[in-house]
DNA sequence: ACGTAAATTTAGGCAAGCTTAAATTTGGGA
DNA sequence: TCCCAAATTTAAGCTTGCCTAAATTTACGT
């Protein structure tokens, strides 16, 4: 009675743009266009051009030399990518045997070509999920998404502190498989048992299978940033 | 060692075109330049100027004013293009829940998409299956295709034969829907109980539940050419 | 306050594919 | 055989989205 009245029909490029400045929209204030330039690896004019396209058609607004924002519209448009994004990554994760670093890639194509239908078909059978594989929450059909909670990046967990891996970037492949051969997936409980100063690295304890064996990790300034952990228990000395 | 040292890559237009002049080409001798611009509902000179581009790229060879062929590489790549669509309409049946009437459209625009990866994830979840919902042949990713067998429209098969319906055309949601209302799927027997001449509409009696209640139907013709059937015994008086 | 480096936009162009209108080729009937 | 209708191709132009080079604006350091 509510639901599709209107026809989404943006192109590809269309798509990719609302979804790159949406995910920048969620970390910097405004998005820039060398920004956006560099997420989607296009050069800066293509950018200048493709905005004043996007902008004449309502999807956001444009503040020359400043950045760009969204509009109401092309925040719709850009959860509903997301929205595929996710659900595409977890259907083929939990029903296709894909591993949780080569997913990405494929969510990013599919998401231009599967229907509404089809996208909801996929949850439907998923359980209608609200994490995808790397913890990212997934919008609902509306366009509500879950507020992130006050996840803490791995390198700035305090030491002591036992934490819950919440949150990784899907973008890295390679980052993501290492991080699988460490043990670490999402929901994965562990302690921080020592931080390097001056960016160093963070060392971390996990309890491993039900023998409750030990294994320590180093893990490097750099890849604790691309953690995203929930502190659950354990004071600070 | 053989499979994907070539990379697909080409464009959806491509795609749809070498789809196309494949399928024209299995019926047709060659395929004609109106013929295709029919199927993919673009005008003429459109066409003139994609046949262009595709005999450059080696894909068909172009007799100007006669007609357009497959070259080898142009029908290994249409072959790939097959494959994906019936194995992207088996697994949405099959998986998804999808009805036959409702498939085509959704694969017509995921075949574009899905990597090989994936199509043969699918095709392995589904155990290799040799033909899609509408009983066309699925090519083998090594871009074999079986031979038709040697069926007849409904149209042409004999009173008083029994028959086997194996194969309807994907194209048409409203034909696949009726025929599906009448209890006709792939695979289902039938006995026909007459035809009326000039192009008149045949007659059919099907067995059905474990009843074995008849329910007989009369079959227009310009349907019943859409029908392509085995005949399985009973002859002729 | 000013000058320069970095970011951004404008200008000019290209390729893919589509369109319509006009020219050409083909083929069948009188 | 000739002519016309249908099919096809050529011509010219549009849109999207990309590019590089040049012009502009911003902002920062001194």
């Amino acid at each position: 009675m509510s639901a599709d009245r209107k026809s989404p029909g943006y192109s590809r490029s269309t798509e990719d743009y609302l979804k790159a400045i949406y995910e920048l929209e969620s970390e910097d204030r405004a998005a820039q266009t060398s920004a956006i330039a560099e997420a989607l690896d296009v050069a800066p004019p293509s950018v200048s051009g493709m905005v004043k396209r996007l902008s004449e058609s309502g999807l956001l607004e444009h503040v020359p030399y400043r950045g760009v924002q969204l509009t109401r519209a092309g925040r719709r448009a850009a959860l509903r990518m997301m929205r595929r994004h996710r659900i595409l990554e977890t259907y083929l994760t939990s029903k296709l045997g894909y591993d949780w670093d080569s997913v990405h890639e494929e969510a990013e194509r599919l998401e231009h070509a599967v229907s509404d239908e089809l996208v909801e078909r996929m949850a439907m059978a998923l359980g209608y999920p609200q994490y995808d594989p790397h913890g990212a929450p997934i919008p609902t059909k509306d366009g509500e998404i879950e507020e992130p909670a006050d996840l803490l990046l791995l390198s700035e967990v305090p030491v002591g502190q036992v934490a819950e891996l919440r949150m990784v970037s899907d973008r890295d492949p390679d980052l993501l498989r290492y991080v699988a051969s460490l043990g670490l997936r999402v929901g994965v409980v562990f302690e921080v048992i020592g931080r390097q100063p001056f960016r160093g690295p963070t060392a971390i304890r996990l309890a491993v299978g039900h023998g409750r064996e030990q294994h320590d990790h180093v893990i490097g300034h750099e890849l604790a940033e691309h953690l995203s952990c929930l502190v659950l228990e354990g004071d600070v000395v």
